[in-house]
DNA sequence: TAGATTGTTAATCGATTAACAATC
DNA sequence: TAGATTGTTAATCGATTAACAATC
């Protein structure tokens, strides 16, 4: 059921952004065309829940043959805003700070990185890839300035409220949060948690207690 | 409603990290209670969330005053497996796996790194922090001898299958998929996504569409 | 045509929230 | 005691799966 103002259902996003991603590893490979069957066996999910899905996403299917590949990766790159370069800005310059600023995947992927900022003195000044780290004070004009969408908080937990509130009333459309914290934004200001060690708690726990034999896993 | 083997549904296991860390906090701040509508308050939840997730824990509050910070924080590190070392291997050492290499976090929050691989002969020898890249043929005696439980996969899309099954077949306990692919592995091994162009992805999805005030968010 | 696959409706399942008796 | 908070049961809500008519 498409909604009309194109949100989906969370469940239905987080799917979504592997649909393309499988719709890409596909037409690369040269596949015409992929069956909600193929996608479904392909990502460990049922065909009802990939049809169910595909009723988020203005495409049809043809029956008898399935999705085609390149129509399908075509709406979800644009539903996903895959299409737009996304201005970013990297807050916090230490090893997952620089990891991010120095990759050239992001910049393939539309995330431009036009900045990364720090407060430590022995940081700042020093180069990353092709930035300059500056300090955290000249970020709220550089953001204004570069018209910045996006602020990746990869500063220690203790910090990262603070930054983030910067980043807000520096008019920042999204944050990446990296830093185990709970972030607190307006409503207007999407937040998306993504933190390498509380997946590694997850996987320990996942470890030590082995789901039930289809019980929600991952 | 608490299981006998100690697993917990996947909604819940996500949400018991975030407790662990909001009671860590707490208690290095001095905070010797905290009760449910706290809790919910500080991580946005319901406090009828918290006490249902609370039953799959093996720890009472008590009425009145609510949860001793350090024993949740203790009963939470047990269950969660944060009170082992576990050991870890990267596989891929650019810059995400060198970042991770490198990091300090990782150790201290019970991560050991004993290694660090690479099929690219430009990047095995190099010193990654404490670490030398080794060949990835290397690998699968490594992991057997240093009983190694965690694999980290850093490396590109096209090769992550290949070498989780390498992992696999070494006797890995658990995954760390970094990669923007879809891994298959037998129920015995755990698995964990955890991509930050997926997250980054996920949150231009929602800048572009903000949820309807109520709806599942992050 | 026969068969495969979509799109959608209905049924099931699970997760969240509300409510409230028990407790300190 | 009165009031606050837990633990748990019941109600609601949402997500997943099953089923099947429509289609090519």
């Amino acid at each position: 059921m498409r909604r009309a103002d194109g949100s989906v259902p969370g469940s239905v996003r987080r799917r979504l952004t592997r649909y393309l991603t499988y719709a890409q590893d596909l037409r690369s490979r040269g596949a015409e065309w992929v069956s909600s069957r193929d996608i479904a066996e392909g990502l460990g999910l049922t065909s009802s829940t990939v049809r169910q899905d595909m009723s988020f996403v203005d495409f049809s299917g043809v029956s008898k043959k399935g999705y085609e590949t390149i129509g399908l990766e075509k709406v979800l790159t644009s539903m996903l805003g895959a299409d737009t370069v996304w201005n970013c800005v990297v807050v916090g310059a230490g090893n997952l700070g620089a990891a991010i600023a120095r990759h050239e995947e992001f910049a393939r992927r539309g995330f431009s990185i036009q900045g990364i900022f720090d407060n430590d003195p022995r940081k700042t000044g020093r180069r990353v890839g092709a930035l300059t780290v500056r300090p955290i004070s000249e970020m709220p004009p550089f953001v204004g300035r570069h018209r910045t969408d996006i602020g990746i908080l990869a500063v220690p937990a203790p910090a990262a409220q603070q930054v983030a509130d910067l980043l807000i009333a520096s008019g920042i459309k999204g944050l990446l949060n990296m830093a185990l914290a709970h972030i607190v934004a307006p409503r207007r200001v999407a937040v998306m948690d993504s933190r390498i060690i509380v997946s590694l708690m997850e996987l320990t726990h996942l470890i030590k207690y082995p789901p039930e034999r289809g019980a929600g896993g991952a």
